[in-house]
RNA sequence: GGCCCCUUCGUCUAGAGGCCUAGGACACCGGCUUUUCAUGCCGGCAACACGGGUUCGACUCCCGUAGGGGUCACCA
């Protein structure tokens, strides 16, 4: 096992892809498995099968991988959901290799929770509680129309366990609560510090649900205990919930891990980065910004960037220190070195993140990344040879994302005839001047026609000559071929983009373009 | 609203009482390079929320105010 002992999780709901924020805590935890020489263990938490989403576990641990966060411990793929059977007599562990705490799945643990459900009103430290979720929100509501604050009264009498059967008898739902005490509770976090939680602020909480599947909280108590987990790194939104775990602990003769609660991350805005908004900007006919993991992956991102960015969220170096590897992140992190504060999520900054590591990853890493991109958008261009996906990738160096390289170079790889030209390129470089570009081509095009061989470095020497020949500046001809082409302004160098489209496909492209402007005229 | 957390350039941050004339990065502005678009290079603008203390000295420590955020479910 890890040499230190040290063991975290990262633990999932299912309920789509992985967010961005949720990237950025199983990062976190990776990074201090691996940089303690601990294990990193995957726990999905499904244990409300009201909100499971089909297809989120393999989506998750597509993100995962696609990042290169491998867990040490937990579902290796979305098969064991099936395997294991109805969900609820679970219990059997280390099967199919997953690791030694297993199941991994909160969905396939429903008797171990029963269990310490049981274990704790054995102990006098939980109690069924009757009354229905109407009756509670009635009252919740009643205090607010007081101007008071809710707090729920435990009840006095206890409903006792025959009450309480007779109850679900009835078809009245019994969940099960959890006492609290009387004392203060103080969660000692190592970014913020000692945090308590004064007593009357605590109320007794339900942990076992009225269809007998155990609340977040249970779940979550017993799985880091039983799966031996030694720090506990989650978002801050969770600091409210730790006085409750504590309580659950100390009712069950656990130990407290070492907790940790990370910075939150925000759009730019000051909003939380959530789903919606990609509804909202659809509906308002804009881009829809990237929120999942998989959002970033099919905008051409690269996994080194994007992890090399959300590192920096609430953590940095300690020095001037920016662009570093995850393996030298890991080297680096250091929990101390987490800040307290909230982080927006500058998109501009990760684009330049992009940018330079696009530029610095070796060839064969970029090719992967490429081909992934296309895959993932079902783009025709991805049964291209890699020879020729390399040479885009060559061309097009200076690229911040990948769809940058297909609005660059992409005009190669179509039909001739689909090529659009854009009216202003048309008009500015082609029509000026009395058609001075379509002159252009009609020149050239015969000292194209019979070059040979058809390489760069060959066109680079046919038309330094051709420019020289007609006192023309290499511009004059570079932008009307361009044009002709590509049908805009934007290509790679123009001798690389001849070479690229071919002789053939050169030639009849300069021809359909004057044909076009002998319509015009 | 109660409770809890947070507060350095627009943004991410460095800073752990004198090293600060507050550093870096992104963005922005200007210039250079360039056959287009990018890239690249050089330069510039820009912050310690406010008010009290403590101290010889406060960005750094304490208190208060303001602002921001989180949380108040049989959801995780």
């Amino acid at each position: 096992m890890s040499a230190s002992g040290c063991r975290v999780r990262f633990a999932p709901s299912p309920t789509g892809y992985l967010h961005i924020g949720g990237a950025r805590t199983a990062l976190f935890n990776w990074l201090l498995a691996r940089r303690l020489g601990g294990r990193f263990v995957l726990r999905i938490e499904d244990t409300d099968r009201s909100r499971h989403v089909s297809d989120s576990l393999e989506k998750i641990l597509a993100d995962m991988r696609w990042l290169g966060l491998e867990w040490d411990e937990g579902p290796k793929d979305a098969s064991v959901l099936d395997s294991a059977g109805a969900a609820g007599d679970a219990g059997t562990s280390g099967d199919g290799g997953e690791g030694d705490f297993g199941p991994y799945c909160q969905s396939q643990r429903l008797a171990i929770y029963q269990e310490h459900v049981q274990r704790l009103i054995d102990a006098g430290h939980a109690y069924y509680a009757l009354e229905t979720p109407e009756e509670l929100a009635a009252m919740r509501e009643q205090a607010r129309a007081n101007k008071t604050d809710y707090k729920y009264r435990r009840p006095d009498p206890l409903p006792t366990p025959e009450q309480a059967q007779a109850a679900r008898d009835e078809g009245r739902p019994v969940v099960v609560r959890l006492k609290m005490g009387d004392a203060d509770i103080t969660v000692t976090d190592d970014i913020l510090g000692e945090v308590t939680l004064a007593a009357d602020q605590l109320e007794d909480f339900v942990i076992q649900k009225g269809d007998g599947w155990p609340t977040y909280h249970l779940a979550c108590v017993v799985d880091d205990a039983l799966m031996k987990i030694t720090h506990v790194l989650r978002g801050q939104e969770h600091l409210m919930n730790t006085p409750k775990h504590i309580a659950i602990q100390r009712a069950l003769g656990f130990d407290t891990p070492n907790y940790a609660h990370l910075p939150i991350i925000f759009n730019m805005s000051g909003s939380k980065m959530s789903k919606r908004d990609k509804e909202k900007a659809i509906k308002k006919g804009e881009v829809p910004p990237e929120i999942d993991v998989h959002d970033f992956r099919a905008s051409g991102y690269l996994p080194e960037a994007l992890l090399n960015f959300i590192s920096l969220l609430g953590w940095s170096t300690g020095d001037d220190t920016e662009q570093i590897t995850l393996d030298e992140t890991a080297r680096r992190f250091a929990v101390e070195g987490i800040g307290k504060g909230n982080a927006k999520f500058d998109r501009d900054k990760l684009l330049s993140f992009n940018t330079d590591w696009a530029a610095r990853v070796s060839e064969d890493r970029l090719l992967e990344c490429f081909v992934d991109y296309l895959q993932v958008n079902d783009s025709p261009l991805a049964d291209l040879p890699d020879a020729t996906l390399r040479r885009m990738l060559e061309l097009c160096k200076g690229f911040r994302t990948f769809p940058d390289v297909i609005a660059k170079i992409g005009f190669a790889f179509v039909d001739d005839s689909a090529i659009e030209y854009q009216e202003k390129a048309v008009r500015k470089v082609l029509e000026k001047n009395d058609g001075a570009g379509y002159a252009v081509l009609r020149n050239v095009v015969a000292c194209l026609e019979s070059l040979d061989p058809w390489t760069a470095s060959a066109i680079e020497a046919e038309l330094t000559n051709f420019c020289e020949a007609n006192d023309l500046k290499l511009g004059g001809v570079a932008q009307p071929l361009r044009v002709a082409l590509s049908g805009g302004m934007v290509s790679p160098a123009i001798y690389d983009t001849l070479e690229l489209v071919g002789r053939d496909r050169t030639i009849n492209r300069i021809k359909q373009t004057m044909m076009q402007g002998s319509e015009q005229a």
